[in-house]
DNA sequence: GACATTCTAGCTATCTCGGG
DNA sequence: CCCGAGATAGCTAGAATGTC
């Protein structure tokens, strides 16, 4: 199957339906977020072996010293001769940024009928959804709560929380309202629509008769533009060293020697400013649809189970492991090895090698 | 091979600034 | 003055590398 990207792109910043996936295993975000990238860069390394030209000239994490004579660490480099590193043609540089969750405030609560209210509402939103959660009933270990909503559309309900348990409250983007259940288990389900407003309420700890309840935001990755620049510098440097010309632009495409290809996912955390960053100063921008991604990640649970999984996510590993390999071609064959979708034309494309040269083409 | 250290890259807290 | 968005600064898990 092809992934429609129109299933997936909007005009708007939204929270990745990645999340959703990533949140049903209950990691911490660093752990989680590390291996969204590395799933990333086994897929994007998936795509180099099935190209036999392309993986001769293949060295993984190379050092490459600019016309700056910084280094910079790119996942792929391709080099006219490999063994000894030279005349470097290409080079493919993995980027994502996954939601961010922060902390917005805590709150104590003590006494049955107690409450605190929670607003929902956005730019593009002419009403704001109030969410006000009252407490029930508190026990040694858990607290009940009634979350009642000014959309009206959504009747009152009544939470069991577990110390450490939370629940999600979503605007989606139709303007659903939608609560999830505790600690939800398949949020993919859950909420099947597109995300725009996501804020966690955490029950943190109950001790001497009060609750303490952890409010969070999720908010789609506001640091992309951060690593526009850093993935734009790294490019520029590469790109004045080996061509001498510090624009994309500045020659013909015929005449150039070096393409540097940026892969990222989670692109709808991508806002317009910054792939104005990366369209200017990259060759080619390539998204991972994240469907492809939350497939990889549903294969991986079912291969290697939830608490392994994570073990296999990794390039190292890709090398000797055959199976890995398997895995990854697996994947890439059910979507017909549409994976990169270029952000500038639309359309989805390839990797090849034409004139000894790292090229994308349409396909 | 076990353990320590360093490094990378993604996550999160804080600061800043502008609009209401 | 408050709030929220954008920008910056700082934090940290896991991988890579070094040392014994």
């Amino acid at each position: 199957m092809i992934i429609n990207m129109e299933t997936e792109l909007r005009d708007y910043l939204y929270i990745t339906n990645l999340y959703k996936c990533i949140t049903n295993y209950h990691r911490q975000g660093h752990q989680i977020g590390r291996k969204i990238g590395d799933m990333l860069e086994l897929l994007t390394l998936g795509v180099i072996y099935k190209k036999p030209d392309l993986k001769k000239h293949l060295i993984t994490e190379g050092k490459l010293t600019g016309y700056s004579s910084a280094n910079h660490n790119v996942e792929f480099c391709f080099f006219q001769n490999p063994k000894d590193e030279e005349n470097l043609f290409g080079a493919i540089e993995c980027k994502c940024v996954g939601v961010e969750t922060t902390k917005s405030k805590s709150i104590t609560l003590k006494n049955p009928g107690e409450f605190f209210n929670i607003n929902l509402s956005g730019k593009w939103t002419s009403f704001s959804t109030n969410v006000a959660c009252t407490i029930k009933d508190i026990s040694t270990t858990s607290v009940e709560i009634l979350l009642t909503n000014s959309a009206g559309d959504a009747v009152p309900t009544i939470y069991s929380l577990s110390v450490g348990q939370n629940i999600k409250l979503i605007l989606d983007e139709h303007n659903n309202f939608i609560c999830t259940t505790p600690n939800c288990e398949d949020m993919l389900t859950e909420v099947p629509q597109i995300i725009r407003i996501c804020k966690i309420i955490e029950l943190s700890k109950i001790s001497n008769n009060s609750c303490i309840f952890n409010l969070y935001n999720c908010i789609p990755g506001p640091q992309t533009i951060e690593k526009a620049k850093q993935a734009s510098l790294v490019a520029i440097d590469l790109r004045k060293k080996i061509d001498n010309i510090w624009n994309k632009t500045d020659l013909p495409s015929e005449q150039k020697k070096m393409t540097f290809i940026h892969v990222i996912c989670e692109a709808s955390h991508w806002g317009n400013k910054s792939k104005d960053i990366i369209s200017t100063y990259i060759d080619y921008n390539l998204i991972v649809p994240d469907a492809i991604m939350i497939y990889a990640f549903k294969k991986f649970e079912n291969i290697y189970g939830s608490e392994k999984m994570l073990k296999h996510i990794k390039k190292s590993q890709f090398k000797k492991d055959f199976q890995l390999q398997k895995v990854i071609s697996n994947i890439l064959d059910h979507f017909d090895n549409h994976i990169f979708y270029d952000l500038e034309t639309g359309q989805y494309v390839t990797l090849t090698i034409t004139n000894n040269k790292l090229c994308i083409q349409p396909i």
